[in-house]
DNA sequence: TGTCGATATGTACAGACGGGAATATCGTCA
DNA sequence: TGACGATATTCCCGTCTGTACATATCGACA
């Protein structure tokens, strides 16, 4: 149970800013589903993250930038708190994404090519 | 001491070819080194890994193609035995080479975006 | 045939990572 | 003003990874 089925057949990268500061897929959606919940719980119940894994994420996303990615307040509106997208945040997130797709289709002729030469399995 | 001084600045992302099966700067680095010693001991060395691990990633390597990227033998020739790349190999690595430079191209104008928002460091 | 140097392999140990639970804090609303 | 629900934070512990150590194996060569 190390690793859930969220990595399928897709293509997975990440990238490396800084020694200490990647960008990667587990971030990037947690991103993009805390700018759709709102909500850090919500966010990490997506994935079946726990909550503390979820926040020290976010910790270390708003850290590493010069400002923070994802707002978060304590009680409060309706619920009692909630969370969001800085427009930094939302910024970043675009720009992974893009980047994603841009290197996918760089290395698309590459990774076919690759898999072609893979050990025979029922995959 | 979990990681030592080999992730530069540079960039740095990895494959997923599978599941289970990803390329990425360690086992490039790897596999590039062997073809240069000759030796899994004298690669392993160069990088400060141990020999245990060098021989791990090797034989997962081997294990994850449908032929070996690495041959080794054991007692004989010279000093007691040696490693080599296979033509498969060979190709693997180049294509990883030509993959990663391709990738790094498609990406770098993110990359430097990104980078000028880190927060601000000695770095 | 015995030595040498490299591959091959197992065992034990230490450290890092992450999960779970417990707890504190805060602000709105009934 | 008390309860609620979410963020924030800490401690404990199991798991996993990889290092270190020890050892077995093998084949050319002196």
């Amino acid at each position: 149970m190390t690793q859930f089925a969220n990595v399928t057949e897709g293509l997975r990268f990440r990238v490396v800013l800084k020694p200490g500061v990647a960008l990667g897929p587990g971030k990037a959606d947690l991103l993009e589903a805390i700018g759709e919940t709102r909500s850090l719980t919500a966010a990490a119940a997506r994935f079946g993250m726990s909550y503390k894994r979820c926040w020290s994420l976010v910790r270390e996303l708003n850290a590493s930038f010069r400002a923070a990615l994802v707002e978060t307040e304590k009680g409060g509106t309706g619920g009692g708190g909630g969370a969001r997208l800085t427009e930094l945040g939302t910024h970043v997130l675009a720009r992974y994404r893009q980047m994603e797709a841009d290197a996918e289709a760089a290395i698309e002729a590459g990774v076919t090519d690759l898999r072609a030469l893979l050990a025979d399995e029922t995959s």
